[in-house]
DNA sequence: TAGGTGACGGACC
DNA sequence: CGGTCCGCCACCT
């Protein structure tokens, strides 16, 4: 099959249930590429906004949104589809990662 | 081929 | 808690 990176990014990002959020870092490690969390955001930067994937699910480690200068119009907008999936966003962008943490499929890791 | 860059992460102050 | 520095690795010029 061959997926390239960015393919991998956006399959390992859409099973990322309603109301849960990932890192950069998270995603990169959950495709086997643990280290390259700048990579995962360049998957999501080539993304087009017509694709199904939860791409406002993504926050960086911080829990905070980051975004390209280059998509400034974006930032409201992924708050926005945040704030509709139940995940109250900080008016400084920062949001409840630690209770919102998507762990793949494990309960905890503190 | 080499250099610079970046939707990050962690450590440090 | 917040701002800053360095390191990380793939992509672009």
């Amino acid at each position: 099959m061959a997926l390239s990176f960015d393919q991998r990014v956006w399959r390992a990002v859409a099973l990322i249930p309603e109301g849960r959020l990932a890192t950069y870092g998270q995603i990169a490690e959950q495709i086997g590429a643990y280290g390259c969390a700048r990579q995962v955001g360049w998957a999501l930067r080539r993304l087009p906004l017509g694709t199904a994937v939860p791409w406002h699910r993504v926050v960086n480690a911080q829990g905070r949104i980051s975004l390209s200068p280059s998509r400034e119009g974006s930032d409201w907008m992924q708050r926005e589809l945040l704030l509709a999936e139940g995940i109250p966003v900080d008016a400084v962008g920062r949001l409840p990662l630690a209770l919102h943490r998507w762990q793949g499929d494990c309960g905890d890791v503190s």
